[in-house]
DNA sequence: AAAAACTAGTTGCATGTGCAACAAAAAAGA
DNA sequence: TCTTTTTTGTTGCACATGCAACTAGTTTTT
């Protein structure tokens, strides 16, 4: 079974005592606030609890990525992004974000709190999933046009429906920023997909033809 | 510290003990062979022990990308790459590698070699700088032009050396399948910074200018 | 030692893409 | 409701980039 949380499969009072143990700070964040700046060197891991947010980062000419999507129940910190440029993490919508030291994590608990395999094996898991995500956004990125990462990318959202059809997950212009592309290039490029009849669009509403 | 591999901190005899728990499967391979392919689905864990590999991709054109370096001491499988295309790890020296099932390695050990849990450890050390190779190249592809691209991985590897100074780990070739993109384009390109004075090349040994 | 394979370096050309600058529609806020 | 902000959609233009096609040099294989 997939692991959704970096706290499934443990019992709620045993979570309350561990959280304790790890002297976990909860705080919460309104939509479009910062939740972390200057990621680099920050020893505490974030989880998002509910919400999303982005990770995101201006280079130097003023350029806005998202270096990745968090959903909620993603875990983001030091370890997970270290960049030379300026990172930071934005709330997308209201989010309660739990802080806990790194260490915590990494390390067997000293006081001996019995889920604390289960953490760890859940981390695993996790970091396991956000690393084919990246190389799914590598794989994507990788393409050297504008077609093919659209392409690929709608590839990768309609496989889950077997209509071949899905709900782009934000907004054209947070993905002209995802797939690393200029915005009119790509609105383009998505008429003439259209026009040559590989995709049909309504909205954010996207079926990929077949052939 | 660091963790260099997998094995970091487990003693021979244990090791040893471990290894046959794990039935584990040692086999080598001569340079250029190919070590997995279609690595979907595969649910074995490799190690690679001694020598190098490159984890490539054929996309439906032809095109050839390196998905990723793997040196000594990384780990690869099913879990690190689930993409929808053409996989395959190709030794790019000789190298000896280790097949482990993922699942001895995900699961606490029924028969409890207390090394186990070191060994689990060293596994999340090893993802997480995973990522972080990751999001290196997440950033490198995001760039927008050639020159940024090659700007910001020769950034990457001078900051090793206070003399900004560096050698290219691969060739010409392979750097443009790194930055996926035409490889003629970025010698153009390579042109261009050594004629404005940004870099000095002398093979692939590079100095980065200081402005 | 000769042949084959690979790497580095170049160039012309067509075109894909970034950029700037809009206008209209939709969404969010007051 | 009216106002403001964000998102979508479009276009002209300059130029960066992919592609094809070479040559020369280097390395590997036989």
């Amino acid at each position: 079974m997939e692991v959704k949380s970096i706290f499934d499969g443990i019992e709620d009072f045993e979570l309350e005592k561990m959280l304790k143990c790890f002297e976990a700070r909860k705080m919460t964040f309104k939509k479009d606030r910062t939740i972390v700046t200057n990621i680099i060197n920050v020893k505490t891991v974030g989880i998002i609890l509910s919400g999303t947010a982005n990770m995101i980062r201006y280079d130097y000419n003023g350029n806005r990525s998202i270096i990745e999507k968090l959903e909620t129940n993603s875990v983001f910190g030091e370890v997970f992004s270290r960049l030379g440029s300026d990172i930071s993490v934005i709330a997308t919508s209201d989010c309660e974000v739990l802080f806990i030291e790194y260490e915590h994590i990494i390390k067997r608990c000293k006081k001996g709190c019995s889920y604390h395999s289960t953490l760890t094996n859940n981390v695993l898991k996790l970091l396991s999933s956000k690393i084919v995500e990246l190389n799914q956004r590598l794989e994507i990125l990788s393409k050297r046009t504008i077609r093919d990462k659209l392409l690929s990318y709608f590839e990768l959202l309609a496989n889950d429906n077997p209509r071949r059809t899905f709900n782009l997950p934000f907004t054209y212009t947070d993905l002209a920023d995802y797939l690393s592309v200029d915005r009119s290039a790509m609105m383009r490029e998505i008429k003439n997909l259209k026009e040559e009849g590989f995709i049909k669009t309504n909205g954010r509403h996207i079926s990929l033809m077949s052939y």
